[in-house]
DNA sequence: CAATGTACTTACCAACTGGTAAGGAGTCAA
DNA sequence: TTGACTCCTTACCAGTTGGTAAGTACATTG
């Protein structure tokens, strides 16, 4: 319970910069929201965007943790390949702000401060095109087509992490939830099979 | 070419909105991009909420017109559900800002004028959830769960159609390139692999 | 030629942007 | 009790925001 400012202000910095965006929040709104000055974040910050990198920074190195766990727990390629991108899939869901606020990182393509983000993917994604490449049905693949065959586990994961606003208003509260409840499941099946060895050809 | 001054509005708004977002991008600098000023554009659109209503409304229209083509020509579940969903990324990845910017609809939960994009993905939706559950292998699976099926199938082809930039400056221009050539592929293959009876009981 | 309409301009506005400067209130150590 | 430090404030700034008002330049039409 013992939140500094600094962390209250990061932490509510990340919930509306995942929301509307880095222009769409004046650092005076953020103080607003916490019930002081934009001075105040001023004077820990020096800056919107560093406080902006601050808040990218933390949720890298939370996303990043997990990582290196599954790596060294799990040898089997096909196993480790699965729960790394669920493992990623249950933290984005987990935090939802997290995961939007990475997704406006990809978007951006500005220089602003998205390498923080862009360290943490790149590493994420070179350890999954590894060990795709360690998957015997995918062996002989080649580092881009891997990378293609793991861009779409994640992609599957982080879309949805994403899509909980969208998704309520579209089919309604109990509908999303009831997808939300199998997605992992169906998450884990749709890797199971793309890594499985071809069928017979028929 | 006989682009009228209000369609290159539309156009340069689009791609500038895609760039940046709804906050940043100011209708002065919209206005600048063509050599007019932000009067030009107010005279046109009124405000710059409408002219953003108008370039997801173009967008809309775009993405809608494919679908119905496909549903009416396409009877089989699989080869429909299938083809509904390259003939989007196809879509998607050939107009990569419409791709950005209806991802960021996605993530803007605000009320502004997201409700012309998500017209057309509930749409796009429905009919992917009533195809799946046509499909055999799906047919017992209920509608939330089809829905989380369909959903990672959008996902893989938005999230990629999405992540030239950031990719591009990760892999290089060389390895985006070939994985994109392979990307389509990969993706059919994820989808048939998904849709076929599962494998006989280990 | 006058009238009307379209496409744009300059001039202006109040509100807000991120940021600087300076100071107040409290704590803590010498 | 004095000085220094942290945390925060009010006061202020120049620049930008979306938008209004009013006019200019130019066709089109009567």
């Amino acid at each position: 319970m013992a939140t500094t400012t600094r962390d209250q202000f990061i932490a509510t910095a990340q919930h509306l910069f995942a929301d509307k965006g880095f222009y769409g929040v004046s650092i005076a709104a953020i103080g607003a929201e916490m019930g002081l000055t934009k001075q105040a974040l001023l004077h820990h910050f020096g800056s919107k965007e560093k406080l902006y990198g601050e808040v990218l920074q933390r949720i890298s190195r939370e996303l990043m943790a997990s990582t290196q766990e599954i790596v060294e727990s799990t040898p089997d390629p096909v196993g480790r390949l699965t729960e790394l991108v669920l493992a990623q899939y249950r933290l984005l869901v987990s935090e939802p702000d997290a995961a939007r606020l990475i997704m406006r990182e990809l978007l951006d393509n500005e220089d602003r401060a998205n390498v923080a983000a862009n360290w943490y993917l790149q590493d994420y994604l070179e350890t999954l095109v590894e060990t795709a490449l360690a998957v015997p049905a995918l062996r002989r693949i080649g580092r881009a087509r891997a990378l293609a065959v793991v861009y779409q586990f994640l992609g599957a994961a982080h879309y949805f992490a994403v899509s909980r606003p969208t998704l309520t208003r579209m089919f309604g509260a109990a509908t999303f939830r009831e997808a939300r409840d199998h997605y992992e499941g169906e998450l884990g099946e749709l890797i199971r099979r793309r890594l499985v060895p071809a069928a017979k050809p028929q």
